[in-house]
RNA sequence: CGGGGUGUAGCGCAGUCCGGUAGCGCGCUUGCUUUGGGAGCAAGAUGUCGGGGGUUCGAAUCCCUCCACCCCGACCA
């Protein structure tokens, strides 16, 4: 590629509403413009990462065996109406009407069509296991797009979808996948972590979110240094932090604690460690009848975990934060001062298995402007209804297998391995015949990778003050040839040219920046676009036999005869 | 969807309070000079001041109303 045919426009200044490194460098770098929220053009820059992308994502699919197809973008309601999903997928899913008023989803993922194919594709058990893949344009309407390119509401996703014969050989071809995924981001060149997720309703353990380190991600890992353990922190297990209750010591006193709401707040005022607190939260479930009215404890330093929380029977059906009227009709008092203590009316109290096993804690007194100290459990108040891990896991907690503390990092998703069990087979009727000449439903896995997501959060882990830093397995060129002096020297031209083909020869992605501009103009522009290997050929180099060699990852400059530059380059790329 | 905020040239901004017909920097065009880290000088081009309505002799500026975008808020690639 030559720059001069090429479409550069790179801008000294990022747009204000770019929030975030990564969108802030693709703005600049003139990768990617903004069509409305959360919608972009990606521009030749980027479109050559996301084909580098896409190529290794395939090469490793291929070799592990899954199909690539292409489902449409525009879906027939039925299909979701089949799965219910049509109704439960709420606002994020962006729906159409065509010239008939026939409904249509524009795809947020395909598990319906692609069940849809397996039903009428796959009849027998020897066709099994099939593992089909797309990379395609996904949208999902979210409330708050952000970041660019990380959080979009149009994206380019690649999604896998594996039909087995039965749980175990579905086991197989999630482990198949997952260590498909480990290979795709090591080769990409990414930091990440598999961690442990949530699986919803469906259950098990089969869930991994592929987490890119980085600070600014959107998710908490937790993780444990000295084993294998991660987690996302809405899985991660929280122990108790006390190894049993302590005996009553103190005397339940009512104290005033005016204005002061928050425990940390309290904490402070009463002069007592935050870890002697403890921190209502009051929930509401929508029953049948009237809404059931629930109080979750977790203790002054920790936070409540709602997925946990999701999990506790009588929640799991969903749950909302209770309105003020209802704080108020069922605890006699504002928010800042609720209790487990005697609260007006019955609620349910759920105690962290932490909170179960504190003494002499304080805790709200159920009337404005007042806490309660010294209280304990069986003496001032009932045992908790229900003992349960609902908090969040903190840096420091003893890891759930034992072998050390875990530790907390930010990650960026970029992708996810799933076991759907038979949940969309049964829904759409989606069998096989097997062995034994009975119809069983396709035990499911699901597998997706967020190919555009993947631009970003590279960029947020390779990054300095001059711009991007590529990996150079996803850069847009892998090198670039700044000719100083293009314009008025035949020998600069003649060299850039030589060497330019060399590379090429030699299979590099290269590109020879022949604009004529000033040194300083195309350096900036290359570092600011982060393509790893630069040579630069000058008169004032040839004149001393040399061209010049720089490396945009660590900045180290070399001296290099003209004759070996392209093979020093071609080295550090392939070696 | 709530709460806050912003819309002026491709990008970054001033001007709005106090109404008088739009400006600065970067970028862009042309010419000359310059030529190893975002050049200098000179001359230029580019605006429905987010849209619509109103007040006024006169509106970027005041009023109403839409719209777009951004930020802060709990299940995502």
């Amino acid at each position: 590629m030559r720059a001069s045919q090429f479409h550069l426009n790179t801008l000294k200044e990022a747009p204000a509403d770019a929030e975030i490194i990564s969108q802030k460098l693709m703005l600049r770098a003139g990768m990617i413009r903004k069509v409305a929220a959360g919608i972009y053009d990606y521009m030749p820059l980027a479109l050559r990462s996301i084909r580098r992308i896409e190529a290794i994502v395939r090469d490793e699919l291929d070799r592990a065996g899954a199909l690539e197809i292409s489902m449409p973008l525009v879906q027939p309601a039925e299909l979701w109406r089949e799965t219910g999903r049509w109704d439960k997928m709420g606002p994020e899913m962006l729906r159409l009407r065509d010239r008939h008023e026939r409904d249509f989803a524009f795809q947020p993922t395909s598990e319906e069509v692609v069940t849809d194919i397996a039903r009428q594709e796959l009849k027998s058990y020897r066709q099994l296991p099939r593992n089909f893949y797309q990379i395609q344009t996904k949208f999902r309407d979210e409330r708050r797009p952000r970041f660019g390119v990380m959080r979009g509401r149009e994206f380019i996703m690649k999604d896998g979808y594996s039909f087995d014969r039965d749980v175990e050989a579905a086991g197989r071809s999630y482990d198949a996948m997952f260590a498909a995924y480990c290979r795709i981001f090591e080769r990409i060149g990414l930091e990440y972590r598999a961690v442990a997720a949530d699986t919803g309703a469906i259950g098990g353990d089969r869930s991994h979110e592929f987490q890119v380190i980085a600070d600014t991600g959107e998710d908490a890992i937790v993780y444990c240094p000295d084993s294998d353990y991660a987690a996302n922190i809405e899985l991660a297990g929280a122990p108790p932090l006390l190894q049993a209750r302590a005996e009553a010591a103190a005397a339940l006193a009512k104290t005033a604690t005016p204005g002061h709401e928050t425990c940390e707040d309290v904490a402070r005022f009463l002069g007592a460690p935050l870890e002697t607190t403890v921190k209502s939260l009051a929930l509401a479930s929508d029953g049948e009848d009237a809404p059931e009215i629930w109080l979750l404890l977790v203790r002054g330093d920790h936070a409540l975990n709602e997925v946990k929380a999701s999990k506790i029977d009588g929640l799991k059906a969903g749950f909302r934060f209770a309105t003020h009227a209802e704080i108020v009709d069922h605890f006699g008092c504002e928010p800042g001062y609720l209790g487990p203590l005697a609260p007006r009316k019955p609620v349910r109290i759920v105690a962290d298995r932490t909170v179960a096993r504190m003494a002499d804690f304080v805790c709200g007194a159920n009337v404005a402007g007042y806490h309660y100290t010294g209280a304990n459990w069986g003496r001032d108040l009932p045992e908790p209804d229900i003992v349960a891990d609902i908090r969040n896991a903190v840096a420091g907690d003893l890891s759930p297998d034992g072998k050390g503390l875990l530790a907390i990092d930010r990650g960026i998703e970029v992708g996810h391995v799933f076991y759907l069990g038979d949940k969309y087979s049964r829904a759409m009727n989606a069998s096989f015949l097997d062995i034994d000449g009975k119809p069983r439903f396709f035990e499911m896995g699901c597998y997706g990778i967020g190919i555009t997501r993947i631009l970003g959060a590279a960029i947020e882990q390779n990054n300095d003050e001059r711009g991007i830093i590529w990996p150079a397995a996803i850069a847009p060129f892998e090198a670039v040839v700044c000719a100083v002096g293009w314009g008025k020297s035949e020998a600069v031209r003649t060299e850039a040219e030589r060497l330019y083909e060399s590379l090429r020869a030699a299979g590099v992605d290269v590109i020879i920046d022949d604009r004529d501009e000033r040194p300083g103009v195309m350096f900036a522009d290359w570092e600011l676009i982060g393509v790893p290997h630069r040579l630069t050929v000058g008169e004032r180099g040839l004149k001393e036999g040399v061209v010049e060699y720089q490396s945009r990852r660590n900045g180290e400059q070399l001296r290099l005869p003209p004759a070996a530059a392209a093979e020093h380059v071609t080295a550090r790329l392939r070696g």
